[in-house]
DNA sequence: TACTTAAAGAGAATAATTATCCTTTAAGCT
DNA sequence: AGCTTAAAGGATAATTATTCTCTTTAAGTA
């Protein structure tokens, strides 16, 4: 993946540090601010916990990135991308994406409700597959 | 409804405290700390935002109340009940309950996922009726 | 009514996030 | 490639949100 170009092509500027916040929210999974901070320290030694915050903003508000409210958790980033669910496991914590269709509920929802609907957060927890089996 | 015998059934002190921010959370829909905080110091004037912060974590350790995490928004709370669904319009704020069935969802998220569901967490946002007509 | 213990209230302490200020750098333009 | 400039980085202060500590008060119970 080109995270430059992925910034270019949201008006930021592709510094090192946003390219390395970028690859790491892809390759680690879903981060929170502290462990995101704790990992690109160690490709930017000096980098400011100031500069995370600011550039988790600024890639907020120009949607490329999301941040995804958990329940008794803290909030954790990802890469925009279609729309998708959230699993937790409320024993060993793993999060992950679940590619679903959504749009049965939302047209339910809007039906009800009268609302016009563009965003869907959602995060169901549970006990997933391995932690089922201890 | 009665608070004292739901903060009793829930293994709570019923005080007067307690009461008024139940009785607040039902009456004045979904409101932030901050706004209840506002809200309760007009019943009591005296009330420390250390008490409303304590009383908030005490019933939600209990389960008595719920923490609804919304995307761009501070976490607001209410009296715990059956599922349901939230939606945000986005342009007025209003922050509405829809009681939809989310079963049908969750057992086809537990089937491809193989987790074992057992709570939900859906905030859909988008523009309600009235805000249409603008 | 008196006892016991949890909760209230006040303020300090800590954690999380944002703002400020100055330096550095990416990106567009010769 | 070098020049210009607006944006971003880094350090730290400031602000905001939340929790902790300690003393006083009051709820639940015998």
């Amino acid at each position: 993946m080109n995270y430059e170009l992925l910034l270019r092509e949201h008006s930021l500027k592709a510094t090192p540090q946003r390219v390395g916040i970028l690859s790491l929210m892809q390759k680690s999974g879903h981060l929170d601010v502290e462990e995101l901070f704790i990992k690109i320290k160690k490709q930017f030694s000096t980098i400011s916990l100031a500069t995370l915050y600011k550039n988790i903003n600024a890639m907020m508000e120009k949607s490329l990135i999301t941040e995804i409210k958990i329940p008794n958790k803290k909030s954790k980033y990802e890469i925009a991308k279609e729309p998708h669910i959230h699993l937790l496991c409320q024993e060993c914590n793993e999060f992950i994406d679940l590619k679903l269709d959504v749009g049965c509920l939302v047209n339910e929802a809007a039906k009800e409700s009268h609302y016009r609907l563009k965003e869907s957060s959602i995060v169901l927890s549970g006990v997933c597959e391995k932690c089922q089996k201890k």
